[in-house]
DNA sequence: GTGGTCTAGACCACT
DNA sequence: GTGGTCTAGACCACG
């Protein structure tokens, strides 16, 4: 599992890893019960501050990607991924709708915006069945 | 076209209301040549600070939604929206992987997806974004 | 002689007009001792307000390109043209300095850059040479 | 690198900023990859306002001459300076052309104009944007 | 009355 | 300590 950080992005550094782990989840790449490196380690790799991914390990582990233990590290969560709650659903819509409004303003319509969305999860589930890492 | 700020939100206020103005034009309620607030009005209305609107307005001027006159004021763009560029498609795709990849590890199928973004396209275009459920 | 303006550029209006005016005598347009519409037709013409051609005219005959008779109405000036003066050269230093520093600093040489610029006094000569107004 | 800012002078600060920052790049004064005084720095060398430095950061980075980290501050753009696009030549001619019209007008040859410009050419270059006469 | 610019001063997110 | 955001309030150019 490779994970690249954008330094130069707009996005925080602790967001981009998040949104790895979490497509590194999404592929198949990182399976439940899987161990994460710890923060020490996998912050040397990435070469940002601890604090940065301590950060992204705690917003995981709230939503219930990630468990932390004090020795054992970290690991995805062997219980499996949470589901879609509807509090999940709440953050989904208010995150996808100003995407969709510009996307309509501009022309775009739902077939097409179907096409882009399902090319992007093919993307992400055929690089699980391959394998790189 | 009532807009609706929450002063609460992680998201910026600046861009709040930049969606909202792009929800107004995507559902109808906004179209090309119709004047938009003076900035200090929209300002006052918001119960905001005028920079504020300010910065929204020349976002949105930038992306090419909006005209700004110096003297006459603001208007949605008469020459109609900007299209599906290249650029945007780029944004847009970066924007839209997170959080597929989230729905995705959350065991939402692509059929899913696709159902509960049509939703909101449609919402958007035939009640003009009246609906928050 | 037809002045175009562009109502939604950012540069002011009556300065549109200077430049329009000093371009219509550069090409030979404008000749020294022709008449000059009347702040108010010129107005009407362009669709301005009368206060944005009075302050333009004003301008212009402060540099000496046009004068301004109370009941004759305005003239380009009969007597010629102001010269390369020394007040003039420093500002022109002023203004051409930034657009060099830019010039450079894309990576345009000195021939490139004297070349455009040619076209450019080439193209406002040979205007003046052909007909169109 | 020392900056001059004319505080009465008709030219936005910010104005006169970026076009400081861009001659010190032109005359290899600052050079890719170097830092740049973080907003709050600048702003108190120069005795102005942290945002009036905030608007030229952003507009050069907008422009693609420097680069703006977070958290690490402000560097001219490592990867080299932006080329002559299409876009910019626009501009270039746009903003060149007035003062060629004026050049003209008040009787200046093009091998004079070019002479000058030349003059300018050198100065950045060789001395580094140090000369005003 | 419009947007453009600038100031002074504050809080926050990020690293 | 960095840039990002926001506020409150001011003056100016433009039309």
């Amino acid at each position: 599992m490779i994970i690249k950080i954008d330094l130069q992005s707009e996005i925080p550094i602790y967001n981009q890893l998040q949104n790895s782990i979490i497509e590194g989840i999404a592929s198949g790449h990182l399976k439940p019960g899987e161990p994460l490196p710890s923060v020490r380690n996998m912050a040397s790799d990435l070469g940002v501050n601890m604090h940065t991914v301590n950060k992204a390990y705690n917003l995981l582990k709230q939503e219930g990607f990630i468990q932390i233990h004090r020795q054992k590290g970290v690991v995805i969560n062997p219980d499996g991924m949470p589901g879609v709650t509807s509090e999940y659903l709440k953050k989904f819509k208010q995150d996808i709708r100003p995407i969709i409004a510009e996307a309509l303003c501009r022309g775009m319509t739902g077939k097409e915006f179907d096409k882009f969305c399902n090319v992007i999860f093919d993307d992400l589930k055929v690089k699980g069945g391959n394998s790189d890492g």
